[in-house]
RNA sequence: GGGCGCAUGGCUCAGUUGGUUAGAGCGCUACACUCACAUUGUAGAGGUCAUAGGUUCGAAUCCUAUUGCGCCCACCA
């Protein structure tokens, strides 16, 4: 016994030390073996910038599981890990640092930020890999890749090249998702809508005179309610839009406005004067059913502004001020402006009302601001092509979702997915292998889509010397850089290497065997949130370029939340630091946990407390282990082995531990396999605690030295430990260790075989007649405290056992029954006879009378039969009623009808008994 | 507006294809430091499974509606 064996369980002392032991022997690498089935998984790479939270934490002990079961499975298990570049987040990052010193991105320029940037990642970007360490994650580090790597970012450019070349990828002016502050285009899924209340803006856009007379002249009635002023109004949730207006589009069938058609209005503020046009896209039950268009400043409008050819006037700065055209409103701030312009209406009498309106608007996935919708020039991809052979390879089961209810959200996703934006007008990421001539190419912002658009466009993986069209040698490379989630999609086979732009032949075609082998991946485990961001993605991309699946299983698990069921984040302050869990709790103790809380697809909500039951857990172990490792002779475990399956030979309570052991093991494994974790934590609990310990390791202390206790004991120890190591990683390595201690170069835990089940061991019969016995125990105990005997009091105690079985059973086993119980004596008996002075009780299969030297109170012993024989009749005919219902016998299956019988039967003695003992306590 | 999920003891949740008496952890009550473990042990209390109908021999489980909560998606300004 060393002085780390304490009492208490301290992950401190073994955490750190069994990971580096793990690592110094690369023991988490992996090669091809065609010997082996493979076994793959690579990381959903954290942000560089990323700290480790409690998202993370689930993922990846998620995820180690996995990887460590099938590892011991024998499976040539590779995790592939890595980190993300996370554009937009990571320039967020240094721009926020560089902000310390007074710079802006601007002031140093490009290159000299990226510069930055790099350094910042060369410093900080270990951090989150250290921290999946602690977390004792078996990652095969050497594998480790980052999106930026140059290797990698071959397989982005290649990538953006053939689909190029493939028309898939296209240039476009169109109305974004814009963030002000990060000032970029975002795809849909990176503006996430969220409800905001605001108003409804009702103004009055004045009817050029001498339109109205025209079309009043013409026109029938003069509809007085809907045109009694000079005005049409519109509403509005952005005012300040207006003005950017270049019409007004009412509905062709509004009776209210038809007449109007073709008038021209004057703009107010700006006064232009604008045409009012038809479109059965306005709804008429919205607002006033009068709708201002702003084509630069809303995809619905922009739509008009195309179909209507009208002008398209961006009054918008890229940082969200107003820009020249908004006249006098010109360097406010959008929101500013907002108010500017709501004043100056009102003061020329031109607002007719304003209302409250709770609206959903996009906001900024990386900083939350407010998304504006705006006109710039942007690349695309387009995404129906691609997304029909990934909806396909669902629909046929090829990749399955766990749990299934994704699929038909990812179904219905795809099947309205729409056209992504890829372009980001920031630094940091892979830039666009984009080239123009500036000779043949045109930048005009707003032209239509059509065949000379891409004119003096070159795309491709290497930069032109020449324009290919007029050889003209003033090129430049278009400033974007491509959305970070375009090279996470190629995730699944980058990260091998893919494309293999290598030189040298021997390490390419040791390459590409690795990604032969380890492709498609076997699961990918994520959260919900990513399922389109990348999951879909990956999908696309692994059936374009690689002609299959990147993986055949999915599992979505939950959200962690706070206790309230909040998401945990910063700004709210509710976070639950998993680091700081490990440090007070250790890291077997955090993924206990958490899986013992992720019920399949169900979102966990967290509080410190917990972690408690991680930690109970782990001690837990450690005692047992402890109580198992003092009493063993170890000189005998490793030799008796081979004799060690002599079922008959062995007592009772071996056969019930190593039926209980080897019926929770099967458990086990399906719940693996089945991606069932909270069962999974929850057997091994309930197995080890109420089993092993609560009753087994109490029994055989009695008889610790007993060779068959011994090697019972060791075994289920040492199989437990194996069973739960995937869970429980150091703290099963540290006692595995201690049981090996003769025997070091048997290496590590994480490297033995998955314990095969013995399912000759299996045995009901043996633990229903063990159960038979516990309940003795548990009665003697129970009447014990009902009639306050002292623990330290030993007693009389006599049983009448119903069945000559259980007379057997009882006899043989009355050692125990004595020991646990705290007997001086038993005494068997072989006919129903009430003891004088006893106390009884009553179980399935025995009458049970405690030696009692005080008073009896008849009244409470006939009460509590009373008691028993009301829930007993009750049963019975509940039961009996069953029997007697001819559709029940007709169609109920016979197992069930036969149990049913049984029962009735068994009941009936019950009572019968019940009744007699009642009436000799008269 | 569309879609999805959840309502089970004081709290947090399990309950896989409907089948005999609905489980766990925490909390609570009583007792106990009998040396593996007080991060513990022993015993116990506590649930008409949200509501109303329906299907069925049989419903926590399947169907319908209602109520409450949560989430996702969406170009009604």
């Amino acid at each position: 016994m060393d002085d780390t064996y304490t009492t208490a369980y301290n992950p401190k002392h073994t955490e750190e030390k069994w990971y580096r032991f793990w690592e110094e022997n690369n023991l988490f690498t992996a090669k091809p073996d065609p010997s082996k089935k493979p076994f793959c998984i690579v990381i959903p790479p954290p942000n560089v910038t990323g700290i480790l939270h409690m998202g993370h934490a689930l993922n990846n002990t998620i995820q180690d599981i996995l990887i460590r079961y099938h590892r011991m499975k024998g499976d040539e298990t590779l995790w592939m890990p890595g980190t993300d570049h996370a554009g937009i987040a990571t320039q967020n990052v240094v721009e926020k640092a560089i902000a310390k010193e007074g710079l802006k991105r601007q002031d140093l320029g490009r290159e000299k930020f990226i510069e930055r940037v790099w350094q910042w990642k060369q410093q900080y970007g270990s951090t989150i890999i250290n921290q999946l360490k602690r977390l004792g994650a078996s990652c095969d580090w050497r594998h480790s890749r980052f999106t930026m790597d140059e290797g990698y970012s071959q397989a982005v450019t290649e990538v953006f090249v053939r689909l190029y070349k493939k028309g898939v990828i296209y240039q476009d002016n169109y109305i974004v998702n814009w963030c002000p502050r990060c000032q970029t285009a975002l795809s849909d899924e990176e503006a996430p809508h969220k409800e905001i209340e605001g108003n409804l803006y009702y103004i009055r856009y004045p009817l050029l005179i001498d339109q109205r007379s025209s079309v009043i002249s013409q026109g029938a009635k003069r509809n007085k309610h809907q045109i009694a002023n000079d005005y049409i109004v519109v509403a509005t949730t952005r005012p300040e839009t207006m003005l950017g207006d270049t019409a007004v589009a009412v509905n062709p069938k509004d009776k209210r406005y038809n007449k109007l058609i073709g008038a021209t209005v004057i703009l107010p503020l700006i006064k232009r004067e604008i045409r009012i046009i038809a479109d059965s896209i306005v709804d008429m039950e919205f607002g006033t059913g009068a709708v201002k268009v702003t084509p630069a400043h809303d995809p619905n409008d922009y739509l008009l502004g195309k179909k209507h050819k009208l002008e398209f006037v961006n009054i918008m700065y890229p940082d969200g001020r107003l820009n020249e055209n908004a006249d006098v409103f010109k360097g406010m701030d959008r929101f500013e402006a907002r108010q500017a312009v709501v004043e100056a209406l009102t003061k020329e009498g031109l607002l007719e009302k304003i209302e409250p309106h709770i609206l959903s608007a996009g906001h900024c996935y990386r900083c939350d601001t407010l998304v504006e919708p705006y006109l710039s020039k942007q690349w695309f991809v387009k995404m129906k092509p691609l997304a029909r052979p990934a909806i396909r390879v669902v629909k046929q089961a090829k990749i399955r979702f766990y749990p299934k209810k994704w699929t038909r959200i990812y179904l219905n996703w795809m099947e309205n997915i729409r056209d992504w934006c890829i372009s980001r007008q920031i630094w940091w990421g892979h830039r666009l292998p984009v080239y123009y001539c500036r000779r043949c190419y045109k930048e005009e912002l707003v032209t239509t889509r059509g065949s000379d658009t891409t004119k003096g466009v070159i795309v491709s993986s290497v930069r032109p010397q020449r324009c290919p069209e007029c050889g003209y040698e003033d090129i430049y490379q278009d400033e974007d850089v491509l959305d970070t989630w375009f090279s996470s999609w190629l995730w699944p086979f980058a990260t091998f290497g893919w494309p293999f732009k290598i030189e040298d032949d021997k390490e390419r075609s040791k390459k590409e065997a690795e990604l032969r082998y380890f492709y498609p991946t076997s699961v990918l485990v994520t959260a919900s949130e990513i399922i389109f961001f990348w999951v879909a993605r990956m999908i696309m991309a692994g059936i374009e370029f690689m002609k299959d699946i990147p993986f055949k299983d999915v599992y979505i698990h939950g959200t962690v939340r706070d206790i309230e069921g909040k998401k945990m984040s910063k700004s709210l302050g509710n976070i639950i630091d998993p680091l700081e869990i490990i440090n007070e709790y250790g890291a077997d103790a955090l993924r206990f946990s958490l899986i013992s809380l992720t019920a399949t697809g169900q979102d966990i909500f967290l509080s410190k407390d917990k972690f408690h039951q991680g930690r109970n857990f782990a001690n837990k172990i450690w005692n047992a282990a402890r109580f198992v490792i003092m009493n063993l002779d170890m000189s005998k475990t490793n030799t008796d082995l081979c004799v060690f399956f002599e079922k008959e030979q062995l007592s009772i309570f071996n056969r019930w531990i190593l039926s209980r052991f080897y019926s929770t093991l099967k458990k086990v494994n399906a719940a693996l396999d089945n991606y069932r974790f909270n069962d999974v934590a929850n057997l091994l609990y309930g197995f080890l605690w109420h089993d092993f310990c609560d009753w087994y390791l109490e029994i055989i202390k009695y008889d610790i030295r007993n060779p068959h206790n011994q090697l019972v004991m060791y075994k289920i120890l040492e199989e437990f430990l194996r069973a739960l190591h995937p869970v429980m990683p150091f703290i099963t390595e540290d006692i595995w260790q201690r049981i090996h201690k003769d025997n070091i170069h048997n290496g590590s835990i994480m490297v033995q075989s998955w314990p095969h089940i013995h399912e000759e061991m299996i045995d009901r019969k043996t633990e229903r007649m063990t159960e038979i016995i516990f309940e003795v125990i548990r009665k003697i105990r129970n009447m014990r405290v009902e009639i306050e005997i002292k623990p330290e009091q030993t007693i009389e105690v006599s049983i009448y056992p119903h069945k000559a079985t259980v007379k057997r059973l009882i006899k043989e086993n009355s050692g125990i029954i004595i020991a646990l119980g705290r007997l001086n004596r038993l005494n068997i008996l072989d006919s129903y006879k009430r003891p004088q002075s006893t106390i009884s009780d009553i179980t399935g299969q025995t009458d049970i009378f405690l030696h009692f030297g005080g008073i009896i109170d008849v009244a409470k012993e006939k009460k509590k039969i009373e008691e028993k024989l009301i829930s007993e009749r009750n049963r019975y005919d509940s039961k009996n009623k069953l029997l007697k219902k001819v559709d029940f016998i007709k169609k109920a299956p016979k197992e069930v009808v036969e149990g049913i019988r049984q029962a009735v039967q068994e009941s009936k003695d019950k009572i019968e008994h019940l009744e007699r003992v009642y009436n000799e306590l008269l």
